[in-house]
DNA sequence: GCGGATCAG
DNA sequence: ATGGCTGATCCGC
C-alpha cells in the first residue's frame, strides 16, 4: 500500500471450465487490458487469446511462480482487511460527527477546484518508438522494414524487454515492460505465423535530446513548465492564455497548435490533456491517444459527471493491486468511491483514504502549485535517492557476488560523484534467481559517496542475506540481481535553506509568478546524468532477440495476475463478492432508511476518535497544501519532492 | 529506522 | 531458456 491505494486481491477461484470466458474477462478486467490505464483500441486480438499465450509462455517459470506467490499474499491482505472490515460494521458504525467532517472535507474540494480548465499534460504517443521514426525523418532514410512502413507493423523498443511498442503492437497485446519472448509469441500466435515482432534498439541518449526539444517547444508556452520524465510535461496555460491572442485565447486551439508544432519540429506526436488541475488533465491525457487530445471543461457538474463514469484505475496511483482492492469492497469506478467514502477512511490509512477521497470528486488543484516548477536546473534537485542494480546470470560464490557488487557499486560511486551527492543509509537489494527479493539497509553517521565505503557497507548487507537465506529450507541463495541504493542525503549548499523556503512562500503569494529558475540548493554541478542504456561497458551488446539479461517486472504483473487468474478458480471470489454486495445492499437500505445510527461504544477498531484522526491528519495535508516538507537532514531544508502527485497539484489560487 | 509492497514511466 | 531499471511513497513493526 504505498500511496493512494493499497492493496487487493479478489481473484478467487472457480471451477475454470465452467467459466472460463467469464473469468477471463474478470481477469482482464483486474489487469491492464480492460480496465487498465490504457485504452483497448479497435482491431486488436481477443484479449482472452492474448491471456492465454502469456499464461501458457509463463506457466512453470521461475518468474510466474513468484508472481503467484505475491498475489496469494495480496489477495491474503485483502481478506484480512475485508474480515475487518465487516466485522466492524463498516461505515453504519461511523459517527455523526465523523460523516460530517468528511462530507466538509468533500465540499471543501469540490469548492477549491480551479475555475479554469488551463492546466494541460502532454503525454508523448509511443515515445521510444516515435523517436524511432523521428530519427529516419531526420536522417532521411526510409521508416519501413522489408518495404513495409513500420506503422503498418509490430514493433518495439527493446530486446528482452519491452520499453514500449507501436500502436501494431499493442493489438497483439504487446505492452511495455514486457519480456520480449513473449511479446515474440504474441505476435506469432496470433498472426498464425505470418508476422514477426521487430525489435529496435533503445537509445536513451537520442530520446533524451528530442524530449529536451520538444521541452524548448512549450516553454514557449509555459516557461514554468514541469517535466515529469522524458514523454511527461506539465504545462499551466494560464498566462499564456491571458497574455495575449494566441488561438483567440481557446484553450483547446492553443493545445491544438502546440501540438501541431511538435510534430512538425520535432516528427514527434503527442498527445494532450486539458482540465482545471494537473491530475485531471493527466487522467484527460490518455483518453485520446494518440495525437488526440482531450478538454474537460471547468465547473463542479463537469468534473463530477466526469469522474462518476470512471474508472478508479485510471487516477494515477491507482495500480493493479489497489483497483484489485478497491473491487473487493464493490468500487470500481469514481462514483462508487464516492458512494463510498465514508467506508473509505474505515477501510484505508489516513494518506490512502484522503487520496481517496479527493479521487472520488476529482479533488485536485485546489492547493498550492507546487512551485518546484523553479526547478528547471536539473531534476536531481529534490532527488531523496539514488540507485544502481543489475541483473546477470546467477552466482552464489562469494567472490562472483562481490565482483558483481563491485560493477554496481562502481557505476553507482560515478554517479554520485557526478551529481555530487553524499548520503548516509546504504540499501543493498538481492533478487535470487527465484526472484525473491532481499532488501537491507543501514543508516550510518557519515555521509558516503565513495565507491568503496559504499561497497564495504552493501557487502556486509549482502552477506547478511546470504546468511538468511542460506538459513532457510526454501530459498537457494543464487542471486539474478545486485542492487545498491544511497539515501538520506546531506544538507548541502549551506545556506540555500531557508531562503529556498522563502522562495517557495514567495512564489505562491505571487500566485505561481514566473520566478526565475536557477537558484536552486543544488550545490554541485549540474548532471545531466540520465541512465543511459548500459553504454560503457560493452557487455550488453545485446541486440534484438537477445537473450542474456533481460528482466522484467510489473506492469506486466497483470499478465501474470491475468494469468494467475486463469489458473486458479474463481468461485471463492464470486461468492465473497455476492456476499460482499448482499451486506453492501443490507448496509445500504439501512443507511437510506434510517439515516445512520450512533451506536455509542464503537467498539469496533475504528473508533470515531480513531477516524477523527484520521480527518485530522487529512485536514492538515488540505491546510499545508498538501506540499511536502521534507526536512533533509538537520538542515531543515524544505525541498519539493518530484513525484507525480506533485507534478500534478496544479495551484489552486492561480486563476 | 527497517523492510516489504506498490506505483510510475 | 528467456522476465529491466530508477526513484518515490506508504505502512506495519
Ligand atoms: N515500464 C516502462 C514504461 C515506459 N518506459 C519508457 C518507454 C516509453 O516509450 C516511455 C514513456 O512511457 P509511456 O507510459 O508514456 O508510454 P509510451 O509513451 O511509450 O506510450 P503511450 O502512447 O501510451 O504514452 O517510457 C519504460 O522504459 N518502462
Ligand atoms: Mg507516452
Amino acid at each position: 500500500m504505498n500511496h493512494p491505494s493499497s492493496s487487493g486481491s479478489g481473484d478467487g477461484e472457480k471451477s475454470k471450465d465452467s467459466v472460463e470466458v467469464d473469468a477471463t474477462t474478470r481477469a482482464s478486467n483486474l489487469l491492464v487490458y480492460g480496465s487498465g490505464k490504457g485504452n483497448q483500441q479497435q482491431g486488436s486480438f481477443p484479449k482472452e487469446d492474448i491471456s492465454a499465450i502469456i499464461l501458457r509462455c509463463s506457466s512453470g517459470s521461475d518468474y510466474f511462480r513468484q508472481q503467484v506467490v505475491k498475489d496469494e499474499k495480496s489477495n491474503e491482505r485483502i481478506e484480512e482487511m475485508k474480515m475487518k472490515f465487516e466485522k466492524e460494521g463498516g461505515s453504519s458504525r461511523l459517527g455523526s460527527a465523523a460523516k460530517t467532517g468528511i462530507d466538509l472535507l468533500v465540499d471543501k474540494y469540490r469548492r477549491s477546484r480551479p475555475r479554469e480548465s488551463n492546466k494541460v499534460v502532454i503525454d508523448m504517443d509511443s515515445f521510444y518508438y516515435s523517436c524511432a521514426l523521428a530519427r529516419h525523418k531526420e536522417e532521411g532514410t526510409q521508416p519501413s522494414h522489408q518495404g513495409v512502413h513500420l506503422n503498418q507493423m509490430p514493433v518495439v523498443v527493446g530486446g528482452g524487454m519491452i520499453l514500449t511498442s507501436n500502436y501494431e503492437a499493442r493489438k497483439y497485446g504487446v505492452r511495455s515492460a514486457m519480456a520480449g519472448f513473449i511479446a515474440d509469441k504474441l505476435v506469432a500466435e496470433l498472426s498464425k505465423g505470418k508476422v514477426k515482432l521487430l525489435h529496435l534498439k533503445s537509445d536513451h541518449k537520442y530520446y533524451a535530446e528530442k524530449s529536451a526539444q520538444v521541452r524548448s517547444i512549450l516553454e514557449e508556452y509555459d516557461p514554468n513548465l514541469k517535466q515529469y520524465s522524458l514523454d511527461e510535461f506539465y504545462i499551466d496555460l494560464t498566462a499564456h492564455l491571458a497574455k495575449s491572442g494566441d488561438g483567440s485565447g481557446d484553450v483547446q486551439e492553443v493545445v491544438s497548435k502546440m501540438r501541431a508544432r511538435v510534430l512538425e519540429e520535432c516528427f514527434l506526436s503527442c498527445s494532450a490533456g486539458i482540465a482545471p488541475s494537473s491530475v485531471l488533465a493527466k487522467i484527460c491525457s490518455d483518453l485520446n491517444k494518440p495525437d488526440g487530445q482531450y478538454h474537460l471543461p471547468p465547473g463542479d457538474d463537469s468534473i463530477m459527471d466526469f469522474m462518476r463514469q470512471l474508472d478508479c484505475r485510471k487516477v494515477p496511483g491507482v495500480g493493479r493491486v489497489s483497483q484489485k482492492f478497491l473491487a473487493a469492497f464493490g468500487i470500481e469506478n469514481c462514483a462508487e468511491l464516492y458512494a463510498r467514502r465514508y467506508d473509505i477512511f474505515k477501510i484505508f490509512k489516513e494518506k490512502t483514504a484522503g487520496f481517496l477521497l479527493r479521487a472520488s470528486v476529482g479533488g485536485w488543484g485546489g492547493e498550492d502549485e507546487d512551485s518546484a516548477a523553479s526547478f528547471g536546473a536539473g531534476e536531481d534537485q529534490g532527488q531523496k535517492g539514488i540507485s544502481i542494480e543489475r541483473t546477470f546470470n546467477p552466482v552464489w560464490k562469494r567472490e562472483d557476488v562481490s565482483s558483481q557488487l563491485e560493477r554496481v557499486c562502481e557505476r553507482l560511486g560515478q554517479n554520485m560523484a557526478r551529481k555530487g551527492l553524499r548520503g548516509r543509509r546504504i540499501t543493498a537489494k538481492v533478487k535470487l534467481a527465484s526472484y525473491v527479493v532481499f532488501s537491507r539497509s543501514k543508516t550510518g553517521r557519515v555521509h558516503m559517496n565513495e565507491k568503496e565505503e559504499i561497497f564495504k557497507v552493501a557487502d556486509e548487507l549482502v552477506e547478511r542475506v546470504r546468511k538468511e537465506v542460506e538459513a532457510r529450507d526454501d530459498l537457494e541463495f543464487k542471486i539474478r540481481l545486485l542492487g545498491v541504493r544511497v539515501d538520506e542525503f546531506e544538507v548541502k549548499g549551506g545556506g540555500g535553506g531557508g531562503s529556498i523556503e522563502k522562495f517557495f512562500k514567495k512564489v505562491e503569494e505571487e500566485g505561481g509568478g514566473g520566478v526565475g529558475r536557477g537558484e536552486e540548493v543544488r550545490g554541485g554541478e549540474e548532471d545531466d546524468d540520465e541512465e543511459e542504456e548500459d553504454d560503457e561497458v560493452e557487455d550488453d551488446e545485446e541486440v534484438m532477440l537477445s537473450l542474456s539479461q533481460s528482466q522484467q517486472d510489473s506492469e506486466h504483473v497483470d499478465d501474470w495476475k491475468f494469468a494467475k487468474a486463469l489458473q486458479v478458480r474463481y468461485d471463492e471470489e464470486q461468492k465473497q463478492f455476492e456476499r460482499m454486495k448482499e451486506r453492501e445492499r443490507e448496509r445500504e437500505q439501512e443507511d437510506t432508511s434510517k439515516s445512520r445510527k450512533e451506536l455509542g461504544g464503537g467498539k469496533g477498531k475504528l473508533t470515531d476518535e480513531e477516524l477523527a484522526r484520521r480527518l485530522q491528519k487529512e485536514e492538515e495535508l488540505w491546510d499545508r497544501g498538501r506540499k511536502r516538507k521534507d526536512k533533509t537532514a538537520k538542515g531543515g531544508e524544505v525541498k519539493k519532492q518530484k513525484t507525480i502527485f506533485d507534478m500534478m497539484n496544479g495551484k489552486g489560487k492561480g486563476k
